[in-house]
DNA sequence: CGCCAGGCTGGTAACGAAAG
DNA sequence: CTTTCGTTACCAGCCTGGCG
């Protein structure tokens, strides 16, 4: 009985257990948090999870809990830090001040970092106003979606060029921005086109429609399509909802990536359910086992490599954003000395078509 | 009563096998 | 090669029971 007493878990996962939770999940965030569903990635993050439980349960003043309780409490989560700053937000947005509302989630930044995608569109707007000014037609959407959106597609392409999905290019200068003609049916859409160098673009397609099959008063569903200089084509669905009553906005991101998983051997997984072979399973066994230690070893190379890559993204971000205010500065410099060099040459021809001296000669028709 | 964990459901998207 | 269809995972949202 007294044993029973010690298993048994808490019934609420104390500050402590969510934040080992936290920290393993931000440790494998880039297995659990991938968008991808083959079965090798499926098959890897129910693997993950395993292995994450049982680094869990070997962390002292936690009490056992599965992977399944794991996942779910990283759901709830995620969920609760969502609708927590879908709330924020959107009060920011309504009073244009920071109510700073009182949040009990800890760290809620650092839990939007792990699934950043997901969170863009929750996070504050920004503080500082949006480099491009959206023309008449943006405002369709309600204020302010539409500079996040173009920052979402930055904030896309700053992932994209860390997958190494595109060659070096100077991003986003918005290429073309329509609102396609409103065919009376409360239905309207708005196209944009991002230009990535010279092989890449990202096509943004924002459609306002009426509700459907639920009740909600409006969605809106941005379609993102990214064409890479590889040829593949990426096609992100998503929809934010603009419902005062609804909290929450759902954001996945489906990244169709070309790009391969960290070095790992062929060996079937064991989900793969046409394995069947008894002779092989011992060394299917011990393959497997092998296999999940050169994984456990590439997802911490991975790791590595990614914030390697995040934060030289971060680098190339910053002196990106300097070459742009060196050239703003330029450029205003350009015009301003020519607007001088523009007012010196009147002068210089006023005072030589109107000297001074004649203004002291007598009046032409005085007698 | 409010919060939380966890179960359940429906919608969506991706995948993969089978069929055309 | 393309289309169709079943499967699976993820997610939002709702509900319930338990706890403080």
């Amino acid at each position: 009985k007294m044993q029973n007493e010690i298993i048994k878990p808490a019934k609420y996962f104390s500050e402590v257990e969510k934040s080992v939770l936290l920290a393993l999940v931000e440790k494998y965030k880039y297995v659990l948090e991938c968008k991808k569903s083959d079965a090798r990635t499926i098959a890897l993050k129910q693997r993950t999870w395993q292995a994450l439980a049982h680094e869990y349960n070997s962390q002292p003043s936690v009490s056992l809990r599965d992977f399944k309780q794991l996942k779910k409490c990283w759901e709830n989560i995620k969920a609760r830090t969502k609708k927590i700053m879908a709330h924020e937000r959107r009060e920011k947005v309504k009073r244009s001040i920071s109510p700073l509302i009182n949040t009990h989630i800890i760290g809620k930044e650092k839990i939007a970092s792990i699934m950043p995608e997901q969170m863009y569109f929750l996070q504050s707007p920004p503080e500082e106003d949006s480099e491009y000014q959206p023309d008449a037609s943006s405002q369709v959407l309600e204020n302010g979606l539409y500079e996040r959106v173009q920052q979402y597609i930055l904030c896309l392409a700053s992932i994209h060029r860390r997958n190494n999905l595109k060659p070096e290019g100077r991003v986003a200068t918005v290429v073309s921005c329509k609102l396609s003609s409103p065919d009376r049916s409360s239905k309207e859409a708005l196209q944009v086109t991002y230009r990535f160098g010279l092989n890449t673009c990202i096509k943004v397609q924002l459609q306002v429609h009426p509700p459907k099959f639920r009740s909600l008063p409006m969605n809106i569903y941005i379609h993102c399509i990214i064409l890479s200089s590889y040829g593949e084509s990426f096609v992100v669905s998503n929809r934010e909802l603009c419902d005062e009553e609804k909290e929450l906005v759902h954001f996945p991101v489906c990244e169709g990536t070309s790009q391969h998983e960290p070095s790992c051997s062929d060996v079937r997984i064991a989900a793969d359910k046409n394995y069947r072979s008894k002779a092989s399973q011992e060394s299917a066994l011990k393959k497997m086992h092998e296999e999940e230690h050169h994984q456990q070893m590439s997802i911490l190379q991975l790791q590595l490599i990614q914030m390697n890559e995040v934060h030289v993204a971060k680098i190339q971000q910053i002196e990106r954003e300097c070459e742009m205010a060196e050239e703003e500065h330029r450029i205003k410099m350009e015009v301003l000395n020519k607007k001088k060099m523009y007012w010196e040459r009147k002068l210089q021809s006023i005072t030589k078509e109107w000297p001074v001296s004649s203004f002291n000669r007598p009046f032409p028709n005085s007698p």
